[in-house]
DNA sequence: GTCCTACTTGAAGCCGACTTAAAGTCAAGA
DNA sequence: TCTTGACTTTAAGTCGGCTTCAAGTAGGAC
């Protein structure tokens, strides 16, 4: 059993971050010491996969529906196999992206909007974007 | 010279968004018909640019801060690159988080935090975040 | 028994990126 | 000239994900 202390020092996730969780139902106490949250050492992992969850930009109500509060998968493989697909049509974009930077980084034309390259690898990141999720970078949780 | 009525059909960008990119010092419009913004053919070009940033993960001010108001670049090609760098480590992060949620769909270990491939995964996930930049998706600006 | 300190609660506040509401303006067509 | 309807303005509201605040509580050291 893990006092929320504990639990604040070994992840870096803040108790007011864990008691949002809880009320939002992504994360259950195993108990109280008196007014304090005790956890099990399973919750370091559930915070993991929480912070995995959010960097690939899905909402902490979608993580909830994903997970049970023990992290055991709640959710059927095709949805898991769906969201790695979003996720693959994301990545494509950000690699145009960061393919069209490094272009601009080397380009001698005036304007980017000008060269053909350019307005190529724009077009591809303009009409890749998904309608679902939205990456978000959270502080790194310490396993 | 295209009314704000125009660049809406054209893009797809609401006029509110419009004014409120002007707000923010990311457009100009080039002159008024009475109270209404006109602006010349080159906005669209400049949206797509201000859609390609926000996909990329950078803030409307970022985004300002990089381009004048005419979509050439106001920055130095380090900075281009430094934020290549960023995306670089982005898609890595997402690459290692399609490949755990291929892997959830596909592994029989009960909890995928006992399984040793999920965990390598994860962390991999959980320690290459960056500081910056929260990739956001938004509606597609048409060219 | 008292005090310290780390926790507790509920409510409010914050940030970015917009959207919405209410009231006003004005060019163009009948 | 009058009406229409697409725009204008400023201000306030929304949403997600937390953080912060004020006031309260209780376990453990003394």
């Amino acid at each position: 059993m893990l006092d929320i202390g504990e639990v604040v020092r070994r992840t870096g996730v803040p108790a007011s971050t864990l008691r949002y969780y809880e009320e939002k139902g992504l994360l259950a106490a195993s108990g109280r010491h008196g007014l304090r949250r005790q956890y099990d050492d399973g919750v370091v992992g559930r915070l993991a996969l929480i912070a995995m969850g959010r960097a690939a930009g899905f909402s902490l109500d979608e993580i909830a529906g994903m997970f049970a509060s023990d992290g055991t998968p709640r959710i059927d493989r095709g949805l898991l196999t769906t969201k790695a697909d979003e996720l693959d049509a994301t990545i494509t974009s950000l690699t145009a992206l960061r393919d069209s930077l490094r272009h601009a980084a080397a380009c001698p034309a005036p304007s980017h909007l000008a060269c053909p390259t350019f307005r190529r690898l724009l077009a591809k990141v303009t009409w890749n974007q998904q309608p679902t999720g939205k990456p978000r970078r959270s502080a790194p949780v310490r396993m």
